[in-house]
RNA sequence: CGGGGUGUAGCGCAGUUGGUUUAGCGCGCAGCGUUUGGGACGCUGAGGCCGGAGGUUCAAAUCCUCUCACCCCGACCA
């Protein structure tokens, strides 16, 4: 490819709207171009990056058995509907009308559409397992767009499918997707970090996402560098310990004028957060909740939320909890407190109960004695208060959010976060979708049974603004060579210079028939121009004829990745590049 | 949806307080000339409904009202 013809400028001033590296490079590469807030065009550079990385995916996913297909963007709403799936992504779903009135959704995913599918291309246990996958536009409007690429309203997924006929089936095939997708992104030169994940709006029970670390990600993970724990924030589980102080007391109260926060109990009783109970309290479909926790531990609300099995969650404010007669900074779930009544613990979940509160706690609660909590006058808190002597709770679970420097669930070592860019998930989804759905196979017997199934996703253009998010410098981006756009920069200087001329077109036709992918800049700029578009551009070797080079007949070969250049004779290309591609 | 911010040429910005006549600057773009191994220089030139609608006024990029779009933080979300 000729750069003078190259469809795309690039460009010396950062772009204001973008402060992300690969959003700020892919603008000034002339990669990208914003249509509206998350959506984009791909100009030739993107998409030849973005064709590069689909054909690693298909070629990997063929090999273990994969079969391509296209599904379509357009579904019906029913389908959704069916699935109940349309609560679950909520206003993330683009709807619209057709003329008749008939309600059509953009494919946020395709689970919905390919169950129906295969519902009527499989009978029997012998079509399975199947391995089935698209590469495909798909559409969510997203709350809020964000970084460029990394998080978009319309944007380019493969997404497989499986299909099998028992839970053991179903782990051979997570299995192997699993090493397809390792192989895939060793492939793109990409290295990334499998973590335990929470399944979200999709569904299903066990699944992993694959993270490519990366300051600016904006996934949290948490990992134990003394075992192989490694998960995200949202669903990373932690070693919460034993505290306090021996067999349980009896409540009495304690008089604490003015004393509200966890801080501040803990600095005017003199003892650690972690001898303290908490109480924040959530909105959750409209009902005010009570979770209780251990002092020295905040709620993951995505936890939370899974326990609630809710779909709308949110802080109460402190109006919403003064109304419902709480006191805000002295709650705790013990409201009666007759010490000399065994019955009390539940006495109190049943006051809470004919108010219409639901109480979650913590197992952290149970994980020491003898805490201080809020005696729900002002002013006043509890000392000596214990599960489940003194409170009981509907639900008790785990719902802690797991923290940098926090003791490892597994291991016991200390766990570190880093942040991540989400550029995979897989799902085992089991058959909740086949059930709604009607997807059933008969096994030998002849019975049927709902078809298990699991999900496997990439990012592709995530994907690709990851790749520069994880390889760049100040100058531009370093592509690694099987995502690059193109193998060589043919870089030419004083191209007036009839000799420069002549040997950069022979170069140029030579490395075409070679097929090494070559992007030949033939404009006529000064060297510091064509170098500084060599280097934002990112392609990984980049060849330099002029005068100065011709005179030893060489040419000059650089990787970007490299800052030591050297010369190669012109009668030695061939080798002398072979040795370097 | 809550909070903050920005809309003036392809890109980056000034001008808005304090009303004007031809709306500026840099980059980029076109032409000519001089240059040339890390974003060269000179001259000439093209390019604008100042986000949109309405209003006030002799006069609006500038003041008022309403709207739209985009960005950032949060909520939410692969």
């Amino acid at each position: 490819m000729r750069l003078s013809k190259l469809f795309g400028k690039t460009q010396r001033e950062i772009p204001a709207e973008a402060d992300t590296a690969s959003h700020q490079l892919m603008l000034r590469a002339g990669m990208i171009r914003q249509v509206a807030a998350g959506v984009y065009a791909y100009l030739p550079l993107a998409w030849r990056v973005l064709k590069k990385i689909e054909n690693i995916i298909r070629e990997e996913i063929d090999r273990v058995g994969g079969q391509e297909l296209m599904l379509s963007t357009l579904q019906p709403f029913e389908l959704w509907q069916k699935s109940g799936r349309d609560q679950a992504f909520g206003q993330s779903l683009f709807t619209l009308l057709d003329r008749r009135e008939r309600k059509l959704a953009l494919g946020p995913t395709h689970e919905e559409v390919i169950t129906e599918l295969v519902k009527y291309n499989v009978q029997s246990y012998r079509d399975l397992p199947l391995l089935l996958y698209q590469i495909q536009t798909k559409f969510r409007d997203e709350p809020r767009p964000r970084g460029g690429l990394i998080r978009v309203r319309e944007f380019d997924m493969m997404d497989l499918y499986s299909f099998d006929a028992d839970e053991a089936g179903l782990g051979e095939s997570y299995h192997k997707m699993l090493e397809v997708y390792r192989n895939i992104y060793a492939r793109c030169d990409l290295p990334t970090v499998m973590v335990e994940a929470d399944s979200g709006a999709i569904g299903g029970k066990e699944s992993h996402e694959f993270m490519l670390t990366t300051e600016g990600g904006e996934d949290e993970i948490v990992h134990c560098p003394d075992c192989t724990y490694a998960a995200n924030a949202d669903k990373a589980e932690n070693n919460k310990g034993m505290v306090g102080g021996g067999e349980p007391l009896p409540l009495a109260e304690v008089s604490t004028p003015g004393v509200v926060s966890i801080e501040e109990v803990s600095n005017f009783l003199k003892v650690p957060p972690s001898h303290t109970l908490k109480a924040v309290f959530y909105i959750a479909d409209g009902r005010l909740t009570f979770v209780i926790i251990r002092g020295d531990l905040d709620v993951n609300e995505v936890k939370l939320k899974n326990i609630l099995g809710g779909i709308d969650l949110r802080m109460a404010t402190e109006a919403e909890v003064t109304a419902a007669g709480i006191v805000p900074g002295a709650a705790s779930p013990v409201l009666k407190i007759d010490i000399g009544d065994p019955t009390r613990a539940k006495a109190n979940l049943a006051l809470w109960c004919s108010r219409g509160i639901k109480i979650i706690a913590d197992d952290s609660v149970t994980l020491g004695t003898n805490f201080i909590a809020g005696g729900n006058k002002p002013g006043i808190h509890l000392k000596n208060v214990n599960y489940p002597g003194d409170f009981m709770a509907d639900v008790v679970a785990d719902i802690a959010r797991a923290c940098a420097g926090d003791k490892c669930l597994r291991c016991g070592g200390k766990l570190q976060s880093s942040r991540g860019v989400e550029v995979g998930h897989i799902f085992k989804l089991g058959t909740f979708l086949s059930e709604k759905l009607g997807a059933t196979f008969v096994d030998q017997s002849g019975v049927s049974y709902p078809i298990i199934m699991g999900c496997y996703g990439i990012g592709v253009g995530r994907l690709l603004a990851a790749a520069i998010e994880q390889n760049h410098d100040s100058k531009g981006i370093i592509w690694p060579s099987s995502i690059a756009p193109y193998q060589i920069y043919l870089c030419p200087l004083y191209l007036e210079n009839p000799r420069v001329a002549e040997i950069a077109e022979k170069l140029y036709a030579d490395f075409t028939v070679q097929h090494l992918g070559v992007l030949f800049d033939d404009r006529i700029e000064s060297p510091g121009v064509k170098f500084n578009d060599a280097d934002l551009l990112g392609i990984p070797l980049r060849v330099t004829i002029s005068p100065r080079t011709l005179e030893k007949n060489s040419v000059e070969v650089k990787r970007r990745s490299e800052k030591a250049s050297h010369l190669i004779p012109l009668n030695d290309m061939f080798n002398g590049l072979e040795e370097l591609i």
